[in-house]
RNA sequence: GGAGACGUCGCAUAGUCCGGUCGAGUGCACCACCCUGCUAAGGUGGAGAGCCCUAUUAGGGCUCCGUGGGUUCAAAUCCCACCGUCUCCGCCA
């Protein structure tokens, strides 16, 4: 939910944001009209009630003979109160709606445009050069024993799979790595639920233009969430946070769902794009004058991960129309994977401002002492997907993978991983 | 799944039977000041959230007693539904 004040003294910026977005410029002036729609029934209304409020009173301390002509006064003064409630509370429901229909406003210099428009702002790392035929991370992954797509298939249908054996140490390991990452930087682990209501939903702006990705368990009006950001967003709802002293900062595993439609055909091999998978994610709830500079040190942490992996990756500034509902900026580290000579995304990192904070009820205490809605971040620090570019940069000739130095630890010392016999 | 109890302003509680004098008392914690020769005790005062209006740091109004409905001139209080917590019983990975 973006800030309604925005809409009244600077409408400008609003449409701004949605031209870039290449979304309906009209739904501001629209938001306008059905705010001021409501503030002025809202008037009327408080009006009349102010004014039953004190004939309550009288009756209250009248005396016997005085009450009946009383009562009949008041009675259709209730009539009215009632018409007046009503109209009101429309008027607050749609000025409500229309303000929801509004996406975050994005930030000065997020590049214009759609999907193919983003912006690269560096390379980094070494792209790996083979003297052999590389193989693709399923056949990697079923040489070594460690993912199992016709299994997954079998028992849950297309884009589920098993990892198994070191495919399923792997997936840990990475998390683990992640995890004591995290935990250095400061963030509280955290495991979070992955059902979660539909006002959870609603308010992690899920349920937006991309409803259809998002599985629902209809009997108990449930989501299942694609991502443990909505669990972690959801933490703090209606609360007022103290973040005077700092950032409060979560790192959140959880499995994900996604019903990956409208993917018909796209990755159809391996486990790049699947409907279930593992990831870590950070968040953070933080004083928005903060929030930029928060957002640099989410993408430097997920950085240091890919560099320390030895992954060759590119960094990606986000344009306006492939932004997310709630983001005001999105950065992508997107790993190169050789067998398909293309980036590909591994980690996001999403600045969302006051957006979620807003819809959620989020707040902390300004300087002022009134409260006002704390700014929201998130980033990937590992998943799933990951194991694709590992294993496919650190092939070797014969099938093996070389083990990153920093995940040995996690893999019991594990140097190499070898073909399964 | 069955039965019962409960849900009040940070925490704990009063108020609910018998509707108006209750947007709501008390204790603790909190803030300011006073007192006190020292991080204690005591005293006085303040202090919830959201929204609207006038205005601009101040005032006025409306709403909020788990949530949503209903009854009523009037609901924390009566009725209904839902959600949550606790206790007991049953069942179970």
């Amino acid at each position: 939910m973006i800030d309604v004040q925005l809409i009244r003294a600077a409408p400008e910026v609003v449409e701004r944001s949605q031209r870039l977005r290449g979304e309906r410029v009209e739904a501001v002036a629209e938001a306008a009209a059905a705010d001021a729609e409501r503030r002025e029934a809202i008037a009327e209304f408080e009006r009349l009630r102010a004014e039953q409020n004190a004939f309550g009173k009288r009756v209250a301390a009248a005396d016997k003979a005085e009450k009946p002509a009383l009562l009949a006064e008041v009675k259709q003064l209730s009539e009215r109160v009632k018409a007046a409630s009503e109209r009101s509370s429309a008027a607050e429901a749609q000025a409500e709606a229309a303000l929801a229909a509004i996406p975050n406003v994005v930030l000065d210099d997020v590049p214009p445009g759609g999907e193919d428009d983003y912006v690269v702002l560096r390379e980094v790392g070494r792209r790996p050069a083979f003297d052999f035929e590389p193989r693709d991370h399923l056949a990697l992954g079923e040489l070594l024993g460690a993912i199992d797509m016709a299994r997954g298939a079998k028992v849950s249908g297309a884009r589920f799979y098993y990892l198994r054996g070191i495919g399923a140490r792997l997936e840990l390991g990475l998390m683990q790595l992640g995890l004591n990452r995290a935990l250095e930087a400061g963030f509280t682990p955290l495991i979070t639920p992955t059902l979660v209501k539909p006002e959870i939903m609603q308010g992690t702006g899920f349920l937006g233009a991309h409803a259809d990705e998002v599985y629902r368990l209809e009997a108990d009006d449930l989501y299942l969430t694609g991502t443990s950001e909505v669990a972690l967003a959801g933490y703090h709802a209606d609360e007022i946070l103290d973040v005077s002293t700092g950032p409060l900062r979560y790192a959140g595993w959880s499995t994900c769902y996604r019903r990956e439609a409208g993917s018909h055909g796209k990755d159809t091999r391996g486990i790049i794009r699947v409907h279930q998978f593992d990831k870590l994610e950070m968040f953070s709830y933080i004083d928005p004058a903060d929030a930029e500079a928060e957002h640099a040190r989410l993408l430097a942490l997920q950085e240091a991960m890919l560099t320390d992996l030895g992954l060759a990756y590119r960094v990606i500034d986000t344009a306006a129309g492939d932004l997310g509902t709630s983001a005001a900026r999105k950065y992508d580290v997107e790993a190169w994977v050789p067998t398909q000579g293309a980036y590909r995304e591994l980690t996001s990192t999403s600045n969302c401002t006051t957006f979620q904070a807003r819809r959620l009820n989020i707040r902390y205490r300004a300087e002022s002492g009134r409260t006002a809605p704390v700014a929201t971040l998130n980033g990937t620090l590992a998943t799933t997907r990951w194991i694709v570019a590992l294993l496919e940069t650190h092939q070797r000739a014969d099938g093996s993978v070389a083990v990153p130095e920093v995940l040995r630890p996690y893999l019991g010392g594990l140097e190499v991983l070898e073909p399964a016999s």
